[in-house]
DNA sequence: CTTTAGTCCGACCTTATTGATCGGAGATCA
DNA sequence: TGATCTCCGATCAATAAGGTCGGACTAAAG
């Protein structure tokens, strides 16, 4: 339950791919094309060209065209949160169908509902969770394997 | 995202209403029918009946068959927490897909995966969240809700 | 200025999950 | 014994998720 779905975990190995080879590496600055971390993670080109494209859209990374192009964040590891990267991909957070009830659409239950306030605070805590969680925070650890780099500390900026 | 079903929804309801007429109310002790719910919250009742089912065969609720049947906590109100509905519902929790990987079934970006071990972090202070809150916290008061950001602290694994 | 490698974008299909339904068997009490 | 309830398994439809395809646009290299 409360499962995420395939396309925001691509786009968490995606980003922390790309914050990797940006910041922690011999060559930084380097662009990461769409090819390159499907491979690595063995992730459908197709289906992760279009979250990368969502991301961007997002304002997440910034893209480069034509050939030698691709993707670079568009700000620093620290400024992005797990928060962004999810609601970017998935939508808005919501446990409850209720969460975020447009005009028109209301719920049978809602008439008698007991149960929208505390559910509201239980989503509202995880969304702290998730907003206080930057890429920063998630690259700790874990050390890149095809590029050589020593001292993978991410200098952000 | 991070949506939680219908049917947990309706065995939130359905728990709460119980509680309330076998604590609350005037006729305390009072078994509750599904019918009964169903009318109230407008729930369709064949889904009720297996929502009620399951939490029953999870040790939630006891039945009592036959004529002025119906449901009763198995317990108080302070001992059941908002994990143990939604995990009895929906089975365990688990952001990711290989949050419980069986045997076999090793995901694909496995090997190179870097998010793994954060998420299982994130994973984790959410289940605490949900363990903390109790049916009696949804009932009258002011749910106590305490977050900690498992970007700040390393949980050993 | 043409070619080529890359991003970009939208439509599409396929499968899994969810929400909801149906039919009958077993239990209990008037 | 009959009416009323829970119980249980099978089934169906709707929706979302995962994944695919084809074509348009862009920029660097020859």
């Amino acid at each position: 339950m409360l499962k995420i779905s395939k396309k925001a975990d691509y786009a968490l190995m995606a980003l922390q791919h790309i914050a990797l080879v940006q910041f922690g590496d011999v060559t930084p600055g380097r662009v990461v094309n769409t090819k390159e971390i499907a491979e690595e993670y063995n992730i459908p080109l197709e289906l992760l060209a279009k979250v990368l494209q969502t991301l961007a859209k997002n304002g997440l990374i910034e893209s480069h065209n034509g050939p030698k192009g691709g993707y670079l964040l568009a700000r620093s590891t620290r400024q992005i949160t797990i928060a962004q990267i999810l609601e970017g991909i998935e939508g808005p957070l919501g446990i409850t169908d209720c969460s975020h009830e447009k005009e028109g659409e209301l719920c049978l239950q809602r008439e008698h509902c007991n149960i929208r306030t505390p559910l509201l605070k239980v989503q509202d805590s995880i969304y702290q969770l998730l907003n206080n969680m930057t890429l920063q925070d998630m690259m700790g650890g874990t050390p890149l394997i095809t590029i050589q780099s020593p001292s993978a500390q991410g200098v952000a900026q």
